[in-house]
DNA sequence: CGGAACGTTAAATTTTTTCTTAACAAAATT
DNA sequence: AATTTTGTTAAGAAAAAATTTAACGTTCCG
């Protein structure tokens, strides 16, 4: 009779899977996404697709907690909705191509600085230049201005230069340089 | 008299400042570091060199909070103690260089994911293969093994890649593919 | 050696975030 | 049309994080 030996098996099988879960959810945390949506995320991984109720029923956790965090995972591109037919129940797959994780991640945020930043230097640097080019203005104001101009002109290369990597790595041009394998 | 004039003037150079302080601030926040520290850094991008004190007074926060967060932006090197000598209080100087905090930041994140998950999956896969391989399991459980390997390990050429991204970085190699200018 | 100046650690408070219970809205089937 | 099923928003409770006040240790100087 190995009834009893297939149970400990699954048991084995269940905490492999939960070392991998623990180690996800951690590397999310790492970079911001909560607890709990790392938890799903990390659960999902090891299956084909789950519903909410699924969901909430391995996870322990309350339905409204699954829909916003599910919705927070679709925002970032880790989980997927699936049409199901014939259920009203929506479903999910989680994105297992870290890949494209990686890129759907880092890329949108990368994008977000590149562009707050920028805008906040264009800004600074009309201003700066104004009081630069104004003779009338006492000399250490218009030096700091100036100083100030070439310290924020200068670190337009690095945005730009992250705007390229973003676009390197959205066009995958960037595994000619760093090959997957 | 140019007094107000260069009063306006002056007031028009911190305007401009505290609009990049604000976008630095903000992207930090982005990334996790908190909002106050997030202040100190940006403060100290416009300035050669504070202390605790000069800081405090600036941003109208208490002396612990400086340190704890001062010592917060050295683990990320986005800040550098510097020694001065004649005075007992502790100066620092921000890490002007974006390419050097993005390297510090993103390099010891990533680094620290790789060795997280690879870890995890070193475990899992030896307990998922003993499984596997033990034929008197049912066969759907060493089938769920076999699925579950073979995730893991083709989750692998994520993290090595990532590694090597990390290498690249580290080493600057990354800059001759992708130029900074 | 005593006291002052700085910085750090500890404990407590406040604030922010996250999660849950409850009410609500939409859709679909009876 | 009414009821049931499913998902979402709203409000309140619980948990976590950040910040401050207070106490402590160290170093330097008189």
């Amino acid at each position: 009779m190995d009834k009893a030996h297939n149970e400990r098996a699954k048991e084995k099988l269940e905490y492999a899977q939960d070392q991998v879960i623990e180690a996800i959810s951690e590397t999310m945390d790492l970079y911001g996404v909560t607890p709990a949506a790392g938890r799903i995320y990390a659960t999902m991984y090891f299956k084909d697709q789950m519903n909410l109720d699924e969901m909430r029923e391995e996870l322990g956790m309350s339905k409204p907690s699954m829909s916003t965090n599910v919705r927070k995972l679709q925002q970032i591109e880790m989980v997927k909705k699936r049409f199901q037919r014939g259920t009203r129940k929506h479903t999910y797959a989680a994105e297992k191509d870290f890949f494209h994780s990686f890129m759907a991640y880092f890329c949108q945020m990368w994008e977000r600085e590149v562009k707050l930043n920028m805008e906040a230097i264009a800004k600074a640097e009309k201003l700066l230049l104004e009081i630069y080019e104004d003779e009338s203005i006492s000399n250490d104001i218009r030096n700091e201005a100036k100083k100030d101009y070439d310290l924020l002109n200068q670190s337009k290369v690095y945005y730009r230069w992250l705007e390229k990597l973003v676009e390197s790595i959205r066009t995958e041009e960037i595994y000619t340089f760093i090959p997957k394998e």
